[in-house]
DNA sequence: CGCTGCTTTGATTCGTATCAATAGCAGTGG
DNA sequence: CCACTGCTATTGATACGAATCAAAGCAGCG
């Protein structure tokens, strides 16, 4: 595989836990792997007998009914981790929402590694707890929120994740990996609800559109207001 | 503190994964204590100095807007963990919904321990990878589902997790440790919509309520359907 | 230039929230 | 034992927000 130590994710994905000699040991074990936009790595219910960093692109992970309804659950950035450490079928699909870049282990072998690193098992403990937070503030907005809370609530928390770090107070536009339908998923509505509200933040001057997926934020204060 | 060894959730919980002289370092840093039916242990947004086992009772996690709209989290039963170890402050309440016995920790302390003890680290990290399971299923029935969706689901969670292990299949009635406002908490809906729900759920014969709290499955395979 | 897929806009319907009142139950004290 | 109180749950009438159905607009691309 490439060299685990001038890889561009080595301080800030899990790896940034182990020692020279250890990458070393890592690099034998997984390899790269291009996936295009729209590929589905792992499929809901089934066994996902792969786990992965994520060096470059976007990912989303969908939950999804048996008549076909679709929630996103999660999205996956570059440095974030995918898969199901210790066993058992994945619980969702993850499919890539971009071209993207990964780094992949056997499940089982990374378990075993895992087993035999703890700061490396401390790192993904941290990252998980993470996720659990931020899934918990999201069942919130889909439980308890408006449609114009939910988008306003996803632009400020897209604005947060996207900007360089610490900009988010400041900033001003950005490009969203999502088309409207994507958007909609994630906010538990449907693709006309989502576009109505952008319409009409557009049209009250709190945001700009001036391409299908660049946002513009013109008043932040106005925006974490009406996230709620 | 009392006695870890003779702890009735010593092999369930992630001290289960502590040799007997690790658990005497333990239960030195530990102590029990009595919560009463409504009390509030940790606030949204405060800074969580304690984590805990929960040893019996059920408690709840709540997030909320603003304008004090709520949606229960999570619910946490005897053996589960709670608290957010690695710093930071809670991201939701937790409260006790019915009288309830714990083993606490001062966070730090326990942050050092487990870093020692990678065997608990793992434990604590399987747990949490479930409960992030288990928070992304909700999503999907927060963020999709109609309220008779919601409401069998709800019953057949309630059932797969009240019934002693694997009755579920077969079993009939259970007692809810929520009334009516909780479970419309735990739904994303009000208490008069969840009502209606269950009194059509009867009215069609698919499950008898005899008394408040109390629920009997008439029809699992009606429900199963019903959930989505 | 004319596809093709995505997004916006409009008209209508439907489900759930909201508002309001009543009913049932558990505990308390006369 | 029964009236009284407070709380929780149920039931009913209405309003409203978002879904649905339908069509038009707009990019990107061969």
């Amino acid at each position: 595989m490439t060299d685990c130590l001038s890889c561009i994710m080595r301080n800030r994905a899990i790896c940034a836990s182990l020692q020279p000699d250890e990458l070393l040991l890592l690099s034998r074990m997984g390899r790269r792997q291009r996936v295009s936009s729209g590929h589905t790595l792992l499929w809901e219910g089934d066994d996902a007998p792969v786990v992965a960093n994520v060096l470059e692109g976007v990912l989303k992970l969908v939950a999804a009914t048996a008549d076909g309804r679709e929630q996103i659950v999660g999205i996956v950035f570059p440095s974030d981790f995918i898969g199901r450490p210790f066993g058992k079928e994945s619980p969702y699909s993850v499919s890539a929402i971009s071209a993207a870049e990964l780094c992949t282990f056997h499940r089982d072998q990374f378990d075993e590694f895992a087993a035999d690193h703890p700061d490396l098992q401390q790192k993904l403990l941290r990252r998980t707890l993470g996720e659990l937070d931020r899934a918990r503030r999201w069942m919130l907005l889909l439980g308890r929120k408006s449609a114009s809370e939910k988008v306003a609530s996803f632009l400020l928390e897209m604005a947060d994740r996207l900007l360089p770090r610490g900009a988010a107070e400041t900033a001003r536009g950005f490009e969203l990996p999502f088309g409207r339908q994507q958007i909609a998923d994630i906010l538990g509505l449907t693709i006309e609800t989502t576009s109505r509200q952008l319409t009409k933040m557009r049209a009250d001057g709190l945001i700009d559109l001036p391409s299908r997926r660049a946002v513009v934020i013109n008043d932040l204060a106005a925006l974490k207001e009406m996230a709620g």
